[in-house]
DNA sequence: CGGCTGATTGATCCCGGTCAAATGAGGTGG
DNA sequence: CCACCTCATTTGACCGGGATCAATCAGCCG
């Protein structure tokens, strides 16, 4: 049975972004969309998906919407560790732990494909190409992960939201969520606050202080880049860590 | 050929912490450790194993001494966003991207395998549980990684070098690196304020402070925790993104 | 003994946190 | 349509944790 245009547009950012990071065959490529299209799930806004001490045993790869991974403290500090984006899975192999060591949550209405672990684990034996584009993602997920660590240690208020921005178009752009100099921005400025290690009346002066330099406008859950490499400057950013540039090019 | 009990005790810690993730057959076990052993190299203090941009083609695995991988900005802050301690592994399956996104160095003279990537694909290959250990091995990093970003988003300067500590201990434990209350502590204030990121001097003064409260005793590059729990409590730290017991427990 | 690296101390400053209140912007029920 | 509630953004005032600069001290090595 082909797929009807509608599946394959939501599946679409998924599948762009595995081919992205290893060339699909065209079976491999068939064979998960199916089996993504047949755990179509949907979260509202601020659900939690999975938390700390949960015990994982499926797959989730996220076809629309923000989610974000995080952790707390007892006293309820809470620290944003990562963004999920369209196309980007939640947990690969994360059933190989015993449990989850963080919690993911919605920050949007989101959709997402669910695949079991058995049957993940059998769509991945039959392909080699697939096996190596999740290895790659949880590498460059890894890779984001000390990018964050060296923008919360080093990275000064400024510095460290205009690298969160920056961050984020960069990863949008791949799966067709940025149009020129424009993407969606559907978080609160807590969320930020949260992600950057500020406090949410630091953030917002932090923000002001961005719109003053004339680098950005965000209004209406939209962020306007006004003049990124500007913004990539005062950001110290440096994309390498993204791998977006054929994560699987050298095969030799 | 058997091996000899020198060349048993220098990989032992690796083959031990890779049996902790996921039990070994005998004969992965085996072929592993010849492997390693094929493989040994040395690095003197403050030596660069890799640098970031680099293209990597072999994995290495950290039989003695301490290491960190670390990034630096433009302007020549510097971050170490992880350490990598007898056992672990510098980069498996790195090779899988093009270049590192960050650098590798020894902060002690270190002892090393080097197994290329060919024959690291071929073992892997050969046996299923080695494929697993790494896998977990990855995993884990991650977390380790996500708990960083927590620990310099938002713990204060106490709690982050309390974590720190215990994070440490924790690690090193399991390979055998830790005698009762006490292990070594062999890298200066320096590779600890750019671990935690804050700056030598108030590094020194939040030391100070912890040895005030009694929690710790510093000197000669060793560590002595005095209440591990007071240390744990202080830090808030919770060990469960070690997956020290069991990475591989659940398998129903 | 001089030169180096690492640990320590002192003085001062400022980035960013905290507290508290005001302003908007939807959403909802009367 | 308006009163009201809630949630997000914004502003103001104040404070303190941690950075910075600079000097001193302690080993260590040649």
């Amino acid at each position: 049975m082909p797929l009807s245009s509608a599946d394959r547009s939501l599946v679409e950012p998924a599948i762009r972004r595995l081919n992205a990071l290893r060339p699909l065959s065209p079976e491999a490529r068939a064979s998960f969309e199916y089996a993504m299209l047949e755990g179509v799930q949907r979260a509202g806004a601020g659900e939690d998906l999975i938390c700390e001490g949960d015990h994982v045993d499926s797959v989730r790869i996220v076809l629309s919407g923000w989610l974000c991974r995080y952790k707390t403290l007892e006293d309820g500090r809470r620290q944003i560790v990562n963004f999920i984006f369209p196309g980007e899975s939640c947990d690969a192999h994360a059933f190989l732990l015993p449990t989850m060591d963080h919690s993911i949550a919605a920050l949007t209405p989101s959709v997402y494909a669910d695949i079991k672990r058995a049957r993940f684990d059998s769509l991945l034996a039959a392909d080699h190409s697939l096996t190596e584009a999740f290895m790659c993602e949880t590498l460059v997920n890894n890779a984001i992960q000390r990018e964050w660590v060296i923008n919360l240690g080093r990275r000064v208020a400024f510095e460290r939201v205009a690298h969160l921005f920056c961050e984020i178009f960069e990863r949008l752009r791949p799966v067709g969520m940025v149009e020129g100099n424009t993407c969606a921005m559907p978080v609160t400025q807590m969320d930020l606050a949260d992600a950057t290690g500020l406090s949410v009346v630091h953030l917002n002066r932090t923000l002001q202080e961005m719109r003053a330099s004339e680098l950005i406008v965000l209004r209406d859950r939209t962020l306007i880049v006004r003049d990124l490499d500007a913004l990539k400057n005062a950001a110290l950013f440096s994309a390498g860590y993204l791998q977006l540039y054929r994560g699987g090019r050298e095969r030799e």
